[in-house]
DNA sequence: AATGAATGAGTATTCATTCAT
DNA sequence: TATGAATGAATACTCATTCAT
């Protein structure tokens, strides 16, 4: 991203909607972190909705982007939802305040909220398309994918930001496979 | 819960903070909602997040409390943690606007996300101990019993809170057996 | 007085009043520190006005009593006011609570400070009676009496009441002597 | 004093300040006078309570400079007394909502309260001084100058005061006249 | 006589948005 | 393009007063 104002905007704006939400983020923090007048976030940006979900966006394309970036076509379905699953707690230690972001705003009836969910989804459906596929390989049981696709997503997402606001230090790769293991063969021995 | 106006206000926030979230509930619309003056819900509770607070609080127990009920000293640690699993699904299936603030509401800076994670943690602490448990009896994998409670409560809660928005219908029984499956047996058949 | 609901209302009341003045003081406060109910006070005072404006009439006719107590007809005027002088810093030393109140309240142009105003006014009366009665007596210069006694009245409420934050310690007598002689001679030698 | 928002907030606080007193006054009122939007004056000055000491340091600070423009070095301290005497009554005289507002707002234990009197505490020290080198030139009568001060501060204030509710119509220099020689000279003749 | 739960009008403060420069 | 002063609708909270018991 260049180093033009609306990515210093934007970069600010990251900041301040993980720290405070997005009710509680001002226009006036966003500027002042983006070293810009508040009058310049509207030059850019229609609105705070706007800046919002465009962040968003942004955010989740970035996430589809760097998990279909470890899928080969030839992976079987299984090594696809593992490939994504770590990737996806890698991606949320690297972005953490994306991954508040992705926790908090998205339940709710608003408009923004509504938007936001549609975007979750379309990455939630490459998890239901891999699950879909390993269903078909005979490599998992069967299960509703859509239903079983949220279940992996929340379980990695919330052990991301659980280690967050935790005291204890985890290594990504540590709860990678913690997480994984668990999500893919299940707790029981 | 009698049906004093502590409670019309008390169910009436529920609705409200839910439906809102925090920042975008008024006192007014609880107020309303609840058929109270406005100044009747300050001579009950502080302050909104006081009235936060204990709405979280009293959520929170019920759901412990709830669980706790499933529970036998004799059963294996495996089992708690199933029936726990399966508590927490009926629970946020009967009790959907919690789960909403749930998710929503702990995650952040503020002094009341803080104590909301607090109070949170000692459920979770419920799940850990099974697990713990169930790690001692041999039936389950060696793992971060804390990190893994998290997974499962994350797993679990989302999913929940998905099938919420979802324009597909799920039956409480059905997706416990699903989301139970995948986190105590792991996707891989 | 009497230990009855009424004089321990009267009594929370100086105390509420003075320390937060009238618009801080708020009727729980009040109620709170008289150990009554909040309703108890409407039982005895119409509103929250009407329990200041019985205190400060209370409080002016004690004041009034207190000089008319020190005066004998066959003293020279100058010799009551020298007298009145003594008594006025001695009561605003003994009830601080109430010297702030007269200096606080009195000034505005709400109904309840033109009452005050007319019931001090009946207090500087005296004092102006006495500097009449000097000057016809040849013991005081010619001056405006009316003006005269308010300069004499806020000198010495101004001196008891600064002493009431200072750091300093004044004894009571000491105070008098200063101050009386300022004005009663002047401070040119 | 230029015409600017910043200055027309100013002068409508004083106004309303000075006629209903700090509690009474409401930004609205003060907003309405100035001609300003309410939120005009929150992006001028803090709150209410920076608005009203900002009003009462700009204002002593006037009354300090003007009583100092009278002082020459080479005068006597009885005659800087004096010229400061009459340069308060002036003052008060053309300021009169200003003169409510000091003799209103400065007792009481609040924080606004302390820091007003801090800032007149520094006024106050001027006739302090004047007091004090008067002494030491064997023009005065020994006594405490910081407690004589305060008595000439509030003998003059009171009479000013008095001055403006009164139905009398005084001349300042008659007031000025009478007041000081009370206060230097003493009633006594 | 006394109570205290309930009320709702009133207030300081915040903040997204606009617009003249 | 960029600015930041100005706006005013929105909102948490207060508190004198009422009234059923």
């Amino acid at each position: 991203m260049r180093q033009d104002k609306t990515n210093m905007i934007f970069q600010a704006a990251i900041d301040i909607f993980s720290d405070r939400g997005f009710d509680r983020a001002t226009m006036d923090d966003i500027a002042a972190r983006a070293n810009v007048a508040k009058g310049t976030i509207y030059y850019h940006f229609k609105s705070k909705e706007d800046l919002f979900l465009f962040l968003v966006e942004e955010g989740i394309d970035l996430l589809q982007e760097s998990v279909r970036e470890m899928i080969r076509p030839e992976m079987k379905g299984i090594q696809k939802l593992e490939a994504a699953i770590r990737q996806q707690i890698a991606f949320f230690d690297h972005y953490r305040d994306f991954c508040i972001i992705m926790l908090r705003e998205g339940w709710g009836a608003e408009e923004r909220q509504k938007e936001f969910r549609r975007m979750l989804t379309e990455y939630i459906s490459l998890l239901e398309e891999f699950i879909r596929q390993a269903m078909e390989e005979g490599d998992c049981r069967q299960t509703d994918p859509e239903s079983a696709a949220w279940t992996v997503f929340g379980g990695a997402a919330i052990t991301s930001l659980h280690q967050l606001y935790s005291r204890k230090i985890y290594k990504t790769d540590e709860l990678f496979k913690q997480t994984s293991s668990i999500l893919l063969q299940g707790l029981r021995k």
